[in-house]
DNA sequence: GTGTTACCTTAGCGGTCTTAACCATTAGCG
DNA sequence: CGCTAATGGTTAAGACCGCTAAGGTAACAC
């Protein structure tokens, strides 16, 4: 049972998050060519290291066709290419092009310097705050699929240094 | 020319936002009969008084045909209601029907429960970390038009906005 | 009354997400 | 070997959310 303390902030997330995701995705829509905001997290992901679909879905907490539709799309715009290992064909593997790494880079570059502008605004104080906020709600939502409380226990401690 | 810090925290934001809201709008969805994340923020504010299209659209941050067809769609719900004082007929006055405020009411309870689950786990300090961003993400976006500093006639100063 | 401005709506487009249904490949087993 | 599952993706259809561009009507100013 939640209690009061909870649901308030439960409460202030549900009507705050819209808001903020509106700008962000405002944004990066008008840093260049666009890669929506889900496209952005995505192609970031993928700078690390390659994945199946299931991989990134799973990690994104979005349906398998959801992510397949995204990645038709990245692929298209030449940022993404797909492929088949030859030891199973049933799973695609996803990788990031040069192109799309570069885009990455120049669109997150201009979006970070739009929202910085914002951002610069604050007091060095309110920055911390905001700082520490967001590195909880990245503990908590970082891979949570919603309504499927799969697995319950996630440490919230462990601030995911830098 | 951000700082080196403040480009940080935006970059943060890019990336975890989008996840935070697939999860917020997941919640909602499955809180019940899911007035759509947007219209959840928006019927919160015409609870508390009847605004005029103009008004709701600068406060969400959205442009005006968006409102107007989210309005709509509330309409048909019978969630809102349009009306057009005789002083100016060429302005809309929405207010929020009882169904209305009695849907937002339960669905806004589901759904903060299912927040609240996730949220339970969190230490007392690491909620109040959170509730401090939320209070600054609030500040920073609670109505900027992004983008677009269309009339500027919005100082960077205003906050508290309920 | 003509023109301008303010407010809202309609039309059309792209993106995100879902579920349901459908292939294709691989693995198991008699 | 051939049949049946299961696994992994894709397509199709539907609902929302956001935008721009292009109307339409009401109020105001001359």
């Amino acid at each position: 049972m939640p209690s009061a303390a909870t649901r308030d902030t439960a409460r202030e997330l549900l009507c705050i998050i819209p808001l903020v995701m509106r700008t962000v995705a405002a944004e990066l829509r008008a840093a260049g060519e666009m890669p929506a905001p889900a496209h952005f997290g995505l192609l970031t992901i993928l700078g690390s290291q390659p994945r199946t679909l299931t991989e990134l879905a799973l990690l994104q907490g979005v349906s398998l066709p959801t992510m397949s539709n995204s990645v038709s799309t990245l692929v298209q715009r030449g940022w993404v290419k797909r492929s088949s290992p030859a030891r199973d064909r049933r799973v695609v593997i996803i990788e990031v092009t040069p192109v799309g790494t570069a885009t990455v880079e120049r669109v997150g570059k201009a979006a970070e310097a739009h929202l910085s502008e914002m951002l610069g605004n604050l007091t060095p104080a309110a920055r911390r705050r905001l700082k520490a906020g967001l590195g909880v709600l990245r503990d908590v939502f970082s891979d949570a699929p919603a309504t499927r409380p799969k697995r319950a226990a996630r440490a919230t401690r462990a601030r995911t240094p830098a």
